[in-house]
DNA sequence: TTGAAAGCGTTACCAG
DNA sequence: CTGGTAACGCTTTCAA
């Protein structure tokens, strides 16, 4: 069961090789009709042999030859999580419209294994890559920068990087729309949430809820707690402020949103009567909570074709854009005063 | 900016290629040694000159000329999926772990796509393939196994594949564990409701969910609806259900889990009273929800690490080994018969 | 429109 | 232990 190689086909076809390179990587124009230095009847013929042979290009020698691999890397900070599993998917299907392979690689928000992945991707010759920046992986992302292989940043913002790709969350009107819903409603004391990761997405949603208190005059003030580490935090976080008589809470996170329910539910108090709330990203369970709850949604489908736009184009070389999408508020019971 | 080459190592260190490759291939034993026929104070110039000069190896030249790549692919349906996403990343984790790179593409459930994605994959080398087959795959899947690439079936059987791996949930155990927890607690018109996928998982669970209701010699009903389409099929269903007195329903996935439990919402029934659920998977909305839900959990970690160890063992020569794990029961309050 | 031939960077083989 | 050299299968000049 040899593998049927291009030098099989050309001596079945009576060709060159080279025909019959240039035929498996003509693509089809508009009319269907091939698009390439080959006599049609030729190239017809061409592919009859190679589809009947069951011809497979040889991807490690094209692109060791070529240089390009047509295969791009896309680095979230951990597969699992929810945000970035709806992302990967709308990134899949574009790059493969695009004919282009995906890989995947998770940083689990830390820099040094970011930086292990970022070799070993390179090693393998993608031509380029979609990552979600962790802390600590600045160095990493400016090496790969630095030799020349584009890379778009998802979701995530590190200052100061020159020649990178940016597709992006409008993070301070996400921060200010949650903050101004239950300003809005009347609600007066309202507090936030975060982790400290220091991730520019994070703390622009930090800005866009002080802009929102201060431009009514209000007190902010902002808790922060440690990435999974959150659960004991948040209950004596939950429980202070309920005793302060904290009227809401804006939680910029799908996972502290999760958490916050459910210390809620844990201390039996209510949403919005008891404190009201505004989570983040979707999620079943912001339906099938009691009440239903209101939250900040991502455009997540424009985010991960925007991101492969941007960085294709990039390996076309294009100049690296940068994308700000804007996010969606879901209005639910949570946020709703008596 | 040059790419640096095994050539250049090898100049610079004064020695051949050959030394080169053989010291940059070898793994360290356990007293930390190289493993190779090498001087170690040859193999340490050249692991200093390699470090110096910034080599990397080109996986796409070794690739070519050995036949390996160290990648394997993993197929799941939808990466997006709850499940599979948290599978993914033990996949990834164990993978990396011995020495392998992962490759991710989803199938959408769609036979055909499946099969580009297989050859797409195979045309890149891979070493070995985890997929989770979908209706109509079989052909596809059957094809690489004769191509001798190594291939494990991950959550979902197909009959009479001989000569690959498996990794599988005992979901005849799952479904009877179910069925047995409502019986045991009293309910005695149990239905269930499942999708029209034809995968052996669902098959299976339904199987179990039979024996444990004859084995009382209670009549069985399933429902089935469509995939994707489920939101109006489902809300009929309980609706008659309920009307004709139904005490309990078994849900053998996820997203079905969270439809009915949306759905009982929306029609402000109540779970157990008006009906007792069990659901399948794990999930935030389970311990958010009202009553908390009882539901089945998959052995995530194991399912992950074990195909992989699976696989990688093929890879190396082994016979394809079939590994079945047992499912979990969690008891929540939506099946505590008042 | 076609073909010959030169590599891409590695590993495998064989000889010393 | 060490080194020369031939592939691996493809793309890419260059020339016909």
């Amino acid at each position: 069961m040899k593998r049927i190689t291009i030098r099989d086909v050309a001596k079945e076809a009576g060709v060159s090789v080279t025909l019959v390179s240039f035929v498996m990587n003509a693509k089809r124009d508009s009319s269907g009709r091939l698009d390439c230095p080959v006599n049609p009847e030729t190239a017809d013929r061409v592919l009859e042999v190679a589809s009947r042979l069951g011809y497979k290009r040889n991807f490690a020698a094209a692109s060791l030859r070529s240089g390009r691999s047509n295969t791009i890397a896309v680095i979230p900070n951990d597969i699992s999580n929810k945000f970035f599993a709806g992302i990967s998917k709308c990134i899949e299907d574009k790059a493969h419209k695009l004919g282009y392979t995906v890989f995947f690689a998770s940083s689990d928000e830390d820099g040094e294994k970011l930086g292990n992945i970022m070799e070993a991707v390179i090693a393998h010759n993608v031509d380029g890559i979609i990552v979600a920046p962790c802390t600590g992986g600045d160095a990493a992302i400016n090496k790969v920068v630095d030799s020349k292989v584009p890379v778009v940043l998802l979701d995530r913002d590190v200052e100061g990087l020159k020649g990178v790709g940016k597709v992006l969350l409008d993070d301070v009107a996400a921060g200010k729309m949650a903050t101004d819903l239950l300003l809005d409603e009347g609600f007066k004391k309202v507090e936030m949430i975060s982790y400290t990761l220091g991730i520019s997405s994070l703390s622009e949603r930090e800005a866009g809820y002080r802009q929102a208190m201060t431009a009514r005059g209000l007190a902010e003030k902002v808790h922060y707690t440690t990435y999974g580490l959150a659960d004991s935090d948040v209950e004596r976080i939950i429980r202070d402020a309920v005793a302060r008589g904290v009227d809401a809470i804006f939680l910029p996170t799908y996972s502290l949103s999760a958490l916050v329910l459910a210390t809620l539910k844990k201390l039996g108090l209510k949403t919005p009567k008891d404190l009201a709330v505004v989570g983040f990203d979707e999620s079943d369970i912001y339906s099938l909570y009691e009440t239903t709850v209101s939250h900040i949604v991502q455009p997540l489908k424009e985010l991960g074709e925007k991101s492969v736009e941007v960085l294709i184009d990039m390996i076309h070389g294009k100049a690296p854009e940068s994308i700000i999408l804007t996010p969606t508020l879901i209005k639910g019971g949570s946020t709703q005063k008596a």
